[in-house]
DNA sequence: ACAGCCCCTAGAGTTCACTCTAAATTGTTG
DNA sequence: CAACAATTTAGAGTGAACTCTAGGGGCTGT
């Protein structure tokens, strides 16, 4: 298919370090390297999108040691099809729950920041402090 | 007022250790610690308040550094008002980008969780996997 | 008075995810 | 052939955020 792709290479283009990939590598993070006659690892475009969904992974929080276990279900072929759906069930309602989480965040922060807003408007403090009057969310629909 | 909270009232009320209050405190982390005559730390329901508040920065990613900075300026009074609001600012920015991130990733994740379905039902593996044709997402309005 | 509990300090240890160092090897270029 | 860039390995070091240990003090109940 295309050039052979050298760790120099996919470090930049998946924005990592070489270090980190090999790395990724000892940690079974990264199925299928394989090594031309010198012993240098050598990529095809699939490393660079597997690459790009673990990044994924990462950034949503998942532990190095899921995605081991992810990767080895992988690299282990068809029989292992429903435990890796399960592992991404799982991750996306961790994820989901992350988001509803920061959502909530966001809304203390804007009441925080209203907070600020008045008391350099008026020049005194406002009574109504998130801390002391803690969001009023109601739990019944 | 209330009868003063003693670190173990402390710790089972914000779901902390009592190791970890102690590390918040010298890490700058919780002003006003008062003490009594054994010299035992004094705390309020204001403190319960301002660690949940802290519980909220610290779980949408801001840093012990960046937490204890706002502390500081919260200690030093209404001079810090527009820099806490700066802060806070800075990180609602940072929160909205996660969110945007944390919601593409779902989205992902829906894909492949598919991807794994339709895989299982047909008992072969779909050509469209997200890997090869990762979502088409247009750049331009 | 002594057990049991909570509290104190200083500092060591742990976990996670990198991040880098040292020393050697391979392939390319002048 | 010599310089140079890129790669290799094993293993050490880093920074963040806890997490715990050791050794001690003080109040309360029997």
């Amino acid at each position: 298919m295309s050039d052979p792709i050298r760790i120099g290479q996919l470090a930049s283009r998946t924005g990592r370090s070489v270090h980190t990939l090999r790395w990724y590598e000892a940690q079974g993070l990264i199925p299928g390297v394989i090594r031309d006659a010198g012993g240098r690892r050598r990529y095809s475009e699939q490393h660079v999108a597997w690459l790009q969904f673990m990044e994924r992974l990462r950034h949503t929080g998942m532990s190095i040691k899921q995605m081991r276990e992810y990767t080895a279900l992988v690299a282990q072929g068809h029989a292992t099809l429903t435990r890796r759906q399960e592992i991404l069930n799982a991750h996306r309602d961790r994820v989901r729950r992350a988001v509803e989480e920061w959502t909530e965040a966001l809304e203390l922060l804007d009441s925080k920041i209203d907070f600020y807003d008045q008391w350099q408007k008026t020049g005194k403090r406002p009574s109504r402090d998130f801390m002391t009057t803690p969001a009023q969310k109601r739990k019944h629909a």
